[in-house]
DNA sequence: AAGCAGTTGTTAATATATTAACTATAATGT
DNA sequence: ACATTATAGTTAATATATTAACAACTGCTT
């Protein structure tokens, strides 16, 4: 029987640190892993790492473990990256060109085939061999190119207007970092990069211990 | 009595958003608001806002709501917005220079010091009136000058000897951008920005439809 | 001034997530 | 081949987080 209980948002955020650690492994030749090694080193709990990879199948063996490339593999494909992605990114200020400029996320699958900014200064500049296109070309370009991740690098103004272009010409998720949260379907998905929170966070628990020793109840 | 139960982080990220929102009120020249009303904005449950606010104190009224300008207030003492931070950013690359030409952190307390890198091409480069400075001589400058938080932004590999000098001198809060888990002491904390991991959720969101349906059990 | 509607703070109930315990099975050594 | 050990998969127990319920209180209306 197929078996279609939606996976919880905490199992699938620990999924690409499973996926780190496994090619962390692997450059090691390290062959095989179990879930009490792997617990020492990822920090998880070894009763949470089997739980977590039997939600999608039975990976490991008894008595032996897990094969590390296979579960790497295997992970991967859960997390999609049997597949390849093209992506396209709106802004090309800061974020933006540091996003373009990583190298990285190609080895990953994902190329990016466009740049789009609207100040004048920006447009027609390459990032990587990608010209930063008119934004005005957006929904066009979108009309005749098959995008599967939006990268949403303007400021908070303009990112719902833009979001709304991407999501009437069939980009279905969006890769946002501008502070604010996105109007769209249920079916676009939405991962929010909000650095500034992040950083609140940071200040938080530096002064927590003064805090919770001020709050008398 | 001072009650010092630890707030979960599930509560404290959900802080920062508060505050942002709070702003957008007052910038809207909204003076109070009720945990319903703030619900239907923020898309949390009335009672989860409740529960929230009442972890810190008693900010709002039975029969009134809260005073949304006394709140906002409220919050960002709690997320420690009442103290100003130097901060240093190493790593003056792609994320580095981003962080460094943003803004805005600086309207919320926060003002970068210096940026570092190794890179003999970037030493003396200017950003936004800050000199990039020789890595070398980072740990003279921590003994030097009072650091809150190191915003880390170098290659994975040479993140955690950064960390280790930052730590050494005196640093107790690191933004790491590097994706890797740091070793640090307990009074350290740490906020990791695990920019690939937030982008592999999302293809795995795009992809799990088709995933749990081929799931067998 | 009294009563009603609205709303919090708080406690209780429920749901979710994590951890522990157990069972079945495979690998290994004798 | 058998016993021993290791270890996954799975079920049960516990802990945490979220949501609901409600009593206490406030402000507003008449
Ligand atoms: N840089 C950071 O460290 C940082 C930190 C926190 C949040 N953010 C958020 O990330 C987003 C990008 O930040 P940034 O620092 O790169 O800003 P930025 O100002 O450097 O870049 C924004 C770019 O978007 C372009 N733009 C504006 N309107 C546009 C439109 N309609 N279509 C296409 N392009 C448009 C601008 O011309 C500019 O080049 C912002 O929402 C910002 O709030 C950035
Ligand atoms: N740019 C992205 O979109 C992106 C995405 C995911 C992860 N990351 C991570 O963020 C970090 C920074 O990425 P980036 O794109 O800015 O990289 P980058 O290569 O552009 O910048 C790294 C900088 O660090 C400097 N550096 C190296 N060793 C140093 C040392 N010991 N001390 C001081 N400086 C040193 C380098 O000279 C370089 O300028 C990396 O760990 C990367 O994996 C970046």
């Amino acid at each position: 029987m197929s078996d279609r209980r939606q996976i919880s948002m905490a199992v699938v955020r620990r999924l690409p640190k499973y996926h780190r650690y496994l090619l962390e492994l692997i450059s090691n030749d390290v062959d095989r892993i179990s879930s009490k090694e792997l617990s020492e080193k990822i920090g998880f709990t070894a009763s949470q790492i089997r739980q977590d990879l039997n939600n999608f199948g039975d990976f490991g063996q008894q008595g032996y473990g897990y094969n590390v490339k296979e579960l790497y593999n295997q992970i991967g494909n859960i997390l999609g990256l049997n597949e390849t992605y093209n992506t396209i990114i709106i802004g090309a200020g800061n974020i933006g060109q540091a996003i373009a400029n990583y190298s990285n996320f190609s080895k990953l699958g994902f190329t990016n085939q466009a740049i789009f900014d609207k100040n004048p200064k920006l447009i027609g500049l390459k990032i990587r061999d990608i010209a930063i296109l008119d934004v005005e070309f957006l929904e066009d370009y979108l009309k005749k190119n098959n995008i599967d991740i939006g990268i949403l690098c303007t400021p908070r103004e303009q990112a719902q207007e833009i979001t709304d272009t991407l999501v009437k010409n069939g980009v279905t998720a969006i890769w946002n970092f501008a502070p604010i949260d996105l109007q769209v379907p249920d079916n676009v998905v939405i991962e929010n990069v909000h650095l500034s929170e992040s950083l609140l966070t940071l200040t938080y628990r530096l002064n927590e211990p003064k805090l919770l020793h001020d709050i008398k109840k």
